[in-house]
DNA sequence: ACGAAGCCCTGCAAGC
DNA sequence: TGCTTGCAGGGCTTCG
């Protein structure tokens, strides 16, 4: 169940293992994940390179580019339309003027293509970089080949996740325009929370995993965070006071910082790219120890269903 | 606008 | 042993 940690430690590893690495191919063996997979991905994203990996929230953000020289008619059109036409950035910034100097022949122009490439692992995606010629088991559903003969091979037993492509601005894409602040990053606060929880009776560990409050919290973490911040799950997102959503934001930005820094949590599905486990796990409070004694007190962790999802927590650090 | 439920899907575990 | 059932989960969508 990759969560914000999970999805950063897979990120770093990809940055050390296919940053600069170019495309040859899309295979998809099985577009029916979330959405269905779009045949453009395997149509525009071959040619071009990793330059980045980065992450919004769940979200991983490949960043590709091609250098792409191509043939132009010698049409009355300006370099910018024609690069608007065919959706491509203009590299090499000539003036129309140099360039309607060489109207009449056919000449080349070098753009370059961005493309980037958005994966969700949804609860049981994972990604590993292998040979291409290990055969691919029962559930790996897209192979991004790479030139070198090596792979990212996208595996989703339950078919939560998804990847497509944009040639947009990817944080404007409707999936990811309207997302809330990064815990880790300098907008979120409890004052934002305090903020945006006004009025609403949902239950906190609910509001906590809307992804317009804030990104990457899942209910592992949720739950841990609510521990630490000694909040009940269970109280309404308005009835919690302005310092106890700074003890909260606070408890967030440390439990995940430290789930980063242990390489995530491996419970069933989660491991690094390169096959490593997480290591969070261990340091889990109250996650998945129904009946467990609470580190802090020694009674046992009590567990209810809030908003269709297990929660756990000791009633009695808990207020 | 809000809150709750539904849905997508497969693997696993518990119960019979 | 082999079946059925329930549960887990993210997050978009639908319904009230």
């Amino acid at each position: 169940m990759p969560e914000l940690p999970e999805v950063e430690t897979i990120r770093r590893g990809l940055i050390q293992s296919i940053l600069g690495r170019k495309i040859e191919k899309v295979i998809i063996r099985n577009p029916r994940l979330r959405w269905p997979i779009a045949e453009d991905l395997a149509d525009d994203v071959p040619g071009h390179t990793v330059k980045g990996i980065s992450r919004r929230g769940k979200y991983l953000l490949f960043h590709l580019t091609q250098e792409v020289h191509a043939k132009v008619e010698p049409y009355r059109i300006t370099r910018q339309k024609h690069a608007k036409r065919r959706n491509l950035h203009v590299v090499n910034e000539h003036s129309e003027h140099v360039f309607n100097a060489v109207r009449g022949y056919e000449t080349t122009v070098a753009y370059s293509s961005q493309e980037t490439v958005i994966l969700h692992l949804g609860m049981s995606g994972s990604l590993r970089v292998v040979p291409v010629t290990v055969v691919p088991e029962k559930h790996d559903h897209v192979d991004l080949v790479f030139d070198g003969g090596d792979c990212l091979r996208f595996r989703d037993p339950r078919r939560f996740g998804a990847i497509f492509k944009t040639s947009a601005d990817p944080l404007t894409h409707p999936l990811l325009a309207d997302l809330g602040p990064e815990p880790l990053g300098d907008t979120f606060s409890g004052e934002w929370l305090f903020k945006v929880s006004r009025n609403r009776r949902v239950a906190v560990k609910a509001f906590l995993m809307e992804g317009k409050v804030v990104v990457g919290l899942g209910n592992i973490y949720a739950n841990e965070a609510l521990f630490r911040a000694a909040i009940l799950p269970s109280r309404p997102a308005g009835s919690i006071s302005l310092p106890e959503y700074d003890t909260l934001a606070e408890a967030i930005r440390q439990t995940l910082q430290e789930a980063v820094d242990s390489g995530g949590t491996t419970l069933r599905d989660f491991f690094h790219s390169d096959g490593e486990p997480g290591y969070f796990r261990q340091r889990l409070c109250v996650y998945g120890r129904t009946g467990e004694p609470c580190p802090q007190c020694g009674r046992p962790i009590e567990q209810q269903r809030i908003c269709q999802r297990s929660s756990f927590f000791c009633s009695h650090c808990q207020r």
